[in-house]
DNA sequence: CTGTGTGCAAAGGGTTTGCAAGTAC
DNA sequence: GTACTTGCAAACCCTTTGCACACAG
């Protein structure tokens, strides 16, 4: 994830720069893998309101700053920055998503693109997701 | 899917054939698409247990007889019947999943593989869940 | 000033746990 | 008889909604 201008990127995707926002923005451009909600609670201060985590989720992901990360077999929802120029109009994160089951964090391989799939007559495919589950770089080397 | 024995399914994978569970594996035999908890209460008469059909899931997921749904973004979980000879040493439900936005069904492909993807150095892969979300064949006719 | 964001309280909904009674084998 | 299943109650946890106050633009 190359690095980029919280506060440019919250006015650009009009969004408020309010101190909250801009420390839970930081967060996401630091992180190396999706954050879940619990993910956040624990990186924040505590006593943050996890309410107002929930709707600047959803504020960032309805404008195009992240997006929510598909979470499988009952997992909890992630979310990880978007890398290309995401709106509201459209989100454009076509890569596929690697979850380590040893230490459970979940990669956006931004490299790796989903492969087109040709479907049987009369299905229209919108978009799709693509999930590897495995071990991870740093967990297969310790 | 092919016609199958209910009664000999379970039995074979180690699941006492009480009148409940015959029931409900008779229910995923005849589903054309993938059936959530919430599909399952409204298929079987009224008042069963919600419990019970939760640790019945459960159970047959164990034992190899259905597989869990990929459900992405925040979706209720879903169950399929599995299509190979799953157990509970070893599941290979390597298909994709269909997920209409119209009808809100899931359907899976069974004739439709997974495709093989080159990892990074140092990512080895478990298994992986592609999920095609559109409009269905019986949506795109309607 | 105006619309958006925050914090608190409460509700909603899905899923899990505990335990006693019932049943398949 | 033994181990697995069921049913009921209650607990848990995540997420959403409502509302009054605070604040960015």
């Amino acid at each position: 994830m190359e690095r980029f201008n919280i506060e440019e990127s919250l006015k650009e995707h009009g969004i408020r720069r309010t101190p909250f926002r801009i420390e839970l923005l930081t967060l996401f451009a630091e992180a190396k893998h999706a954050l879940s909600h619990h993910d956040i609670t624990e990186k924040l201060k505590p006593g943050q309101d996890r309410v107002t985590i929930y709707r600047a989720l959803d504020a960032f992901v309805e404008k195009g700053l992240i997006h929510k990360v598909p979470d499988v077999h009952g997992a909890i929802a992630k979310y990880a920055l978007c890398s290309h120029d995401c709106s509201s109009e459209k989100h454009e994160d076509d890569h596929i998503h690697f979850v380590c089951h040893k230490c459970e964090q979940t990669y956006c391989m931004e490299d790796i693109h989903i492969p087109k799939i040709s479907l049987p007559k009369g299905y229209q495919k919108d978009h799709s997701d693509f999930i590897i589950h495995g071990t991870c770089e740093s967990c297969s080397n310790s």
